[in-house]
DNA sequence: ACATATCTACCTATTGATAGATAGATATCA
DNA sequence: TGATATCTATCTATCAATAGGTAGATATGT
């Protein structure tokens, strides 16, 4: 049986990567679950609780699923390829954005403490990626390529969902790998 | 002198680039302009009104902008840097993201003809870029590598104005461009 | 006199948030 | 064991603030 925190969080969640973070009300999310929106206050005393929790959730399962979907990886090709399928599965599974993608264009709408979970996420990324990078490169280089790859598949996502084609994704980011020839 | 519409359209893009259109309100952008928000209704009956024309200017100035930069242009190289530098300068002098980045992001929450001119902004950057790139290639595969450039510079911009650093904007599009070897 | 632009005043609906109550489970201790 | 106390999860009711939007008066300039 799932706690209704669980619930609450799916809902919201699913809410603000359709729509945003100031486009998702408590009585939402509370007509969502079956409960008045004074008990979500509950579990989330303010707004921000809620979107730290959400950003927070989000990461963790991302991390986690990139290091089951990376786990017999060991080439560069492989780990990127294993990086950008992580990606992709936010958006075929759920056929939303990413949660940090569309809080990071949102970035000066937010509380601080908000937006700089969504910055630690987006940096987490670029460290993974950069180390997947071959060795010998510079590690200058092997950063910028990371921010590059990273760019690539949020905007991929962004463009795909403003498109209503999900193969707007898969061809971006597979002209992208075609063009790094890791 | 400035009009009042323009100063209201002013108002309005940078409030919605920087926090998204559900953050926006009418009283806000009243205030900033110094009228009433019932004043504000004179020009724009409902929000989604003010939506659109914000995304008709916006597009307009955008491909105007495109034109003068790529007017010398005339390798692939050349045309693809000067659309790299039209949306460098969105965000070099606005210090914000595209507004249909944002806006795309959002995708589902918007009125649909909202929501659709802001696909037909995109559809329109692809076309032109897709047009830019060398003749000889396939047209499909130009058409991926367009969504691939546009995908690459919304998600930098996202991502730059996220961690609060320019430099990963032009990193990422140098990577990029480093990459597609035009 | 007319069109343009702005105002005052208001409406209804919704927002995030708070106060205080309650029913039932759980823990503590004589 | 039974009484007392506390915790969990929810409720009802309400708040001040803000949202988008409207009707109708008023000023301004041709």
């Amino acid at each position: 049986m799932t706690e209704t925190v669980d619930l609450l969080m799916d809902a919201a969640e699913s809410a603000m990567r359709q729509r945003g973070y100031h486009a998702v009300s408590f009585r939402e999310l509370a007509d969502d679950v079956g409960i008045k929106s004074a008990s979500v206050h509950y579990y989330f005393p303010q707004k921000e609780d809620l979107g730290l929790a959400l950003v927070r959730r989000y990461s963790a399962q991302f991390f986690a699923d990139l290091e089951v979907r990376s786990a017999r990886a060991v080439t560069p090709a492989d780990l990127i390829a294993a990086f950008c399928d992580t990606y992709r599965q936010a958006l075929i599974q759920a056929d939303k954005i990413c949660l940090c993608g569309m809080l990071g264009a949102e970035t000066c709408g937010l509380p601080l403490e908000l937006s700089t979970a969504v910055a630690e996420f987006f940096d987490a990324n670029i460290d993974w990626v950069s180390k997947a990078l071959p060795k010998g490169t510079k590690s200058s280089v092997r950063r910028a390529k990371a921010e590059q790859i990273v760019a690539t598949l949020q905007g991929a996502l962004m463009l795909a969902t403003s498109l209503r084609n999900h193969k707007v994704f898969d061809r971006a980011a597979k002209a992208m790998t075609l063009d790094m020839a890791l």
